[in-house]
DNA sequence: GTCTATACTACGATAGAC
DNA sequence: GTCTATCGTAGTATAGAC
């Protein structure tokens, strides 16, 4: 499947040049086809783009999905189950924040945050909007003293511990003395998000 | 001076499109001087964009300096004062994240992130060397129960916090509610960055 | 110092052979 | 469906006028 091979290229060579940046010749010479079959199959540059963030949005709702709604169910019993269920969601997402098949995802979504266009209305309806829904019910019952925007903000500062492991990948191989996040640093990382979750979650109002 | 405009003016471009995708007859009109004033003053487009980082790093220092002083000198008192100072150093971090002239400058960072060049040591030594080594002393006095490496980890995090303001901010918006991060937006986010830190630090062994 | 003019390369789109 | 060939545009670098 060409078009297959084109897409996976594509949000590649979009992660990483951004759309002006990115080269069709180079994408097709990439993909081992001719630049034409970018127009036959995609109807050119800009159709390809928004088909790589609706290739991206799923991808990552198919890897995520099961952790979604096993935290929604076991997140129904208590403030303490919710806050559990909640770390589980975090933890999933800083997975995929550090395996390396995410890293072209991440960099395409990363440019759409900057500058949104269609494809960032495509990426959040088609994967943000479920995650952010359900983090945001279990993070509501985790702490009930909190007012509505709060637990809106507290979620969206949650979420940036996870996303830091990859926005910010250099620095945090040079904080960590690593020239990659290789699996004890996974773990030991990991574990501090989750610790660190915890306590604000659990926090006594 | 033509190569101060140049200088922001490319910060801003090489931000948005990344090096390979703007354009020096762009950052040349852009500036309203002629495209061979690159090649006179910086020496190519190569040498405009190490100049653009350096350019960033001392613009980021002059800021972040005196809160980062100030912050050393005030946690040497105690835990407790530790943990204080570290939250200023956050805040000035998250307050210039905010602020609409570090736009540039983050796109910038953000993609020598990604795919670390020459820029990224010049950045990292010009200016996140000094904030993450008075962070990270700041830290491991507040918290003298963890190891090393998991100081090194929670400091990260809890920077990830501040990032995502500027890195997932389309996101952000789309959380809050808002089409912008505004004062009040800026006073809540701030607020519940400070709580959320506060727990994380002041956590009892 | 700053400009214009020019050389050379690479871009996206498209037409047409197979 | 996939290829080659080609068109018009836009990129960087450089030489030389002023």
């Amino acid at each position: 499947m060409v078009s297959r091979v084109l897409l996976d290229t594509a949000i590649d060579q979009f992660g990483r040049f951004g759309f002006e940046g990115a080269s069709t010749r180079e994408i097709a010479k990439l993909s081992s086809t001719a630049m034409s079959s970018i127009t036959y199959h995609f109807g050119g540059k800009e159709g390809l783009y928004l088909a790589a963030a609706d290739h991206i949005a799923e991808c990552v709702s198919a890897i995520q999905g099961p952790a979604l709604a096993a935290a929604r169910t076991a997140g129904e019993a208590s403030r303490e189950a919710a806050a559990q269920a909640l770390l589980l969601v975090l933890d999933s997402f800083a997975q995929m924040m550090i395996r390396p098949e995410s890293e072209p995802w991440a960099r395409f979504i990363m440019r759409e945050q900057q500058f949104p266009t269609e494809a960032f209305e495509r990426l959040y309806e088609g994967m943000m909007k479920s995650v952010m829904e359900t983090f945001l019910t279990l993070a509501a019952r985790a702490r009930p003293d909190l007012a509505d925007q709060d637990v809106r903000a507290m979620s969206i500062l949650l979420f940036g511990q996870a996303m830091i492991l990859r926005a910010g990948l250099a620095s945090v191989c040079r904080v960590l003395g690593t020239d990659q996040i290789d699996e004890p640093a996974s773990a030991l990382l990991r574990a501090r998000l989750r610790a660190n979750a915890l306590c604000i979650l659990s926090e006594k109002p």
